[in-house]
DNA sequence: CCCCAACACTCAGGTTTCCTTCAGGTTGGA
DNA sequence: TCCAACCTGAAGGAAACCTGAGTGTTGGGG
């Protein structure tokens, strides 16, 4: 059971409970280089093994599971008397089968497929509001580049005081790139944590995404806030810093 | 307490796998030069060898393999819980079939033709990321040269304060030659270092290019950064070295 | 059940920036 | 002085990038 951890500070300790091979492996590779303790189980009684041994800060459970299913495994997890958060991953048509889900005891739940951005986003916000986050406990939610503010919880963007309305696939690209602010990302990165490990095309819709956040964040303020690096990718760069 | 000095600290392993000769030898020798430890392989199921006993920090991985693909051999790392970052080289008319998800969040791509002094660029970011470089965590990513700075991470050159906007390829140069500091560098080692390997054209594009840079960084500041060599090359001094 | 709005994505034309070559001028050493 | 090496500005063509329009899908409300 592969765990890896980071040297100088107690990274949070993650489950993975996720019978799809290719979904697992994705979320234990990106999860670890997200600076996560990551255990993993296949299917839900290995889960339920696995939690009896791995103390884990929050679960990720995938709701179709072969055997118990996560809802399944989410309860007698509770009735074990571990309150462990959870977050359920599910398929878009069983978005229904949530509010079972939720009164079981799930902290929040993600649909097939979606974003690294927008789960490590939703483990954090999870982990805070647990308190069970190590060491980033007092981070706060707002992200800020020049004019820009971003309220991470709720979704929301300013632009100089001013709200500003984006899309949700603008909303992640946003996000990742003032998350990341002040450092080049490749078109490559941008991709693989904004869109969906699905996503098929090529990656001149980043492109259209940057122009459109630009019409939105820098019309008024002749501020340029996303920054074209030629050949390589992207920036958010802070005005005055280059 | 972190050094920026490569020469004492543990160097970076890196697991090279690509079939073409030529290009393998040219990856391993300009890499071992950059003070990495690299261990080559020339097809996917030698690289997957290798990988179970050459503990890589970073694994350089050519898409298109005899036996194995690319992407195959980072899927079996994967399965077998291996989560070492990769950067994928692939051809140019390949990009279509470039897949996003596969990553696991550290990866990313370089299209074939590229410049060894852009690939350990993304090395370089890949390693600062994933928290595996060897006792450079602290490191800067800053190189300076009299008035001249340069940001890698950021992808900014300053001179004497002011920000300076740079052609990629004068980027690349500048490092190439700021990596460097103090050394004659000549046309050939440049030509080999910042210019892709299958360059065609003769070496007087350099002095276009060293012309450019010097009138970017020269102006103002009566100081001279880039020396020529006659009859051997260039050199980035620091004033009064020389 | 249908319609509408919002969104994700593709595509193509236009625009900007960059790469490279070339020609003529300048410098430095024998 | 003469020659080779080097410098530099201009220009054509190519690549990268931007952006608006168009298509198909989805989800919510009537």
């Amino acid at each position: 059971m592969a765990t890896t951890d980071r040297a100088d500070t107690h990274a949070s300790r993650l489950a993975v409970v996720e019978d799809d091979d290719s979904i697992r492996e994705l979320l234990a590779a990106g999860l670890r280089f997200a600076a996560y303790d990551v255990a993993t189980a296949a299917n839900g009684s290995d889960g339920l093994r696995l939690l009896g041994t791995f103390a884990a800060d929050l679960v990720i459970l995938d709701v179709n599971l072969p055997d118990v299913d996560g809802f399944e495994v989410c309860r007698r997890l509770r009735a074990a008397g571990n309150d462990v958060p959870v977050i359920f991953l599910t398929a878009r048509r069983e978005v229904d089968d949530m509010r079972t889900g939720f009164s079981g005891g799930g902290d929040d739940y993600l649909t097939k497929p979606f974003s690294l951005d927008e789960l490590t986003f939703r483990i954090e916000a999870v982990l805070r509001r647990s308190g069970r986050g190590h060491g980033e406990s007092a981070r706060t939610t707002r992200l800020t580049c020049g004019s820009v503010e971003l309220d991470e919880e709720r979704h929301l963007a300013w632009c100089g005081g001013n709200g500003v309305s984006l899309t949700p696939t603008e909303f992640r690209l946003l996000h990742y790139l003032l998350v990341n602010a002040e450092r080049v990302m490749t078109r490559a990165q941008i991709l693989d944590h904004v869109w969906s490990y699905d996503f098929d095309g090529d990656w001149q819709i980043i492109e259209t995404y940057v122009s459109s956040l630009r019409r939105k964040l820098e019309t008024g303020t002749n501020e340029r806030i996303i920054h074209t690096v030629r050949g390589i990718g992207y920036a958010a760069r802070r005005p005055g810093s280059g």
